[in-house]
DNA sequence: AACACTTCAGGACATATGTCCTTTCCAAGA
DNA sequence: TCTTGGAAAGGACATATGTCCTGAAGTGTT
């Protein structure tokens, strides 16, 4: 983690997502911009937590580590998004580890600022909730899905969703996913995701040239995934 | 659904759970009563939402219905909760089916009062972002503890918070649970959550008598269910 | 009591998924 | 160039879970 001195990048950020509001004057002046390099970690389950961070480059995961060291991947996120914002309201320890996938930059303040000058500020509370309840939302519906449907209409679903947004940048359908990313965002094993990806290969959905996935029919895949789509 | 004309009664519940605050004076006035009988629906997935209800008696269960017809129950309530909240900040049509478990108390209130009167007013913000964040924060671990253990695992856990909340009230041991809203609730099929209950069975940790069951060996339980308890 | 009807318990089998291992391959570093 | 370590792919097997079906037992109705 570095801390960048530049507050005009924040402010430029705060306008760019149009939520300047939400900072009161007397919060604006605790606000600092932070850089995470790829791989690092925002924060740790467990841990004491102190800081509100608002996400506004890059992308991140959010997962947690069960006491037997298995690992589920709650979400990949991009900005707009808020970290540690349970936490604040609830007052307890981080829940979710949270690291950078790519680099990433935040804008951060600690609680002691919101707590001292933010409680009553309706805009800020406002943001919250609107973000919370968006996260509410999206993990009602995964959490569902995974109950409800077998690792293949998931994994089904998880290319769909991350071709999409990946292919926004260049590779139009070339994807450099991790499959252990991907079988531990689903809630299964490496092995078995493998399975499935086999299985894909030769039904002609996908191909797999080392390490990278083709996806080859978006559509045989969204016919498997049904309306179902991690959003 | 009844609509009660009881004023005194709405304060009384207010001022009994200290949320009298969360209301102010302009909202106060179209505060209403409702009843609902066991087994009645107080909303249902996909319609348009009008009311924010707050419950203050009785229990309620809330489930998912997906496009195949399978069921997941979501979670159980009893007072204090709210439902419709995520639906108020987000504007979007129901997303859970809600039923009276038992005969139920809501006090309800139109979006359109709160939106009107309430957007800025910071107390009642605040009590939808307390309540919000717990429902997540639950939801995370339940989320989390579905995935990563086995419907044993689960159904100790399951057992153990339900005993735990029932037998508050009468019978210490005797649980009269519906086997198929458990196994809805822990996102398991009917048959197969028999079949553990048969082994608990054998293995001395419940015991099982027409429908009903008895929690023989609570710490067996626990031992099983770990840390894990969906709380 | 006799009947139809539902719920409950469990058998038999198929499928989904997990665990453990082995082999291959490729890239980073000595 | 030669290691060496780790990712990738997949074989073999065990386990967890789902589906379909059947028979027993309870419940209400006539």
């Amino acid at each position: 983690m570095r801390e960048i001195n530049d507050f005009k990048q924040v402010k430029s950020y705060l306008s760019a997502y149009q939520i300047e509001s939400i900072f009161n004057e007397q919060i604006l002046p605790h606000l600092s911009l932070y850089t995470f390099e790829q791989g690092e970690f925002i924060c740790s389950q467990g841990q004491a937590s102190q800081y509100l961070y608002v996400l506004v480059k890059g992308k991140i995961k959010v997962y947690t580590t069960s006491a037997e060291g298995r690992t589920l991947i709650l979400s990949f996120k991009t900005p707009l998004e808020v970290i540690g914002d349970i936490e604040y309201v609830q007052d307890i320890n981080i829940i979710n580890t949270v690291e950078a996938v790519s680099s990433v930059q935040m804008i951060g303040v600690q609680y002691h600022w919101l707590r001292k000058y933010g409680r009553d500020h309706a805009p800020l509370l406002q943001f919250l909730l609107d973000i919370i309840t968006q996260k509410f939302h999206l993990k009602t519906n995964s959490m569902s899905f995974n109950l409800l449907y077998p690792v293949e209409v998931r994994f089904a679903s998880y290319l769909l969703s991350v071709s999409f947004n990946e292919s926004d940048s260049l590779n139009k359908e070339q994807l450099r996913i991790s499959i252990k990313d991907a079988a531990n965002f689903i809630g299964t094993s490496y092995r078995h995701l493998n399975r499935v990806i086999g299985q894909f290969c030769t039904e002609g959905l996908i191909e797999r040239n080392k390490g990278f996935i083709l996806v080859k029919d978006r559509e045989g895949l969204r016919a498997l995934a049904g309306d179902n789509i991690y959003e």
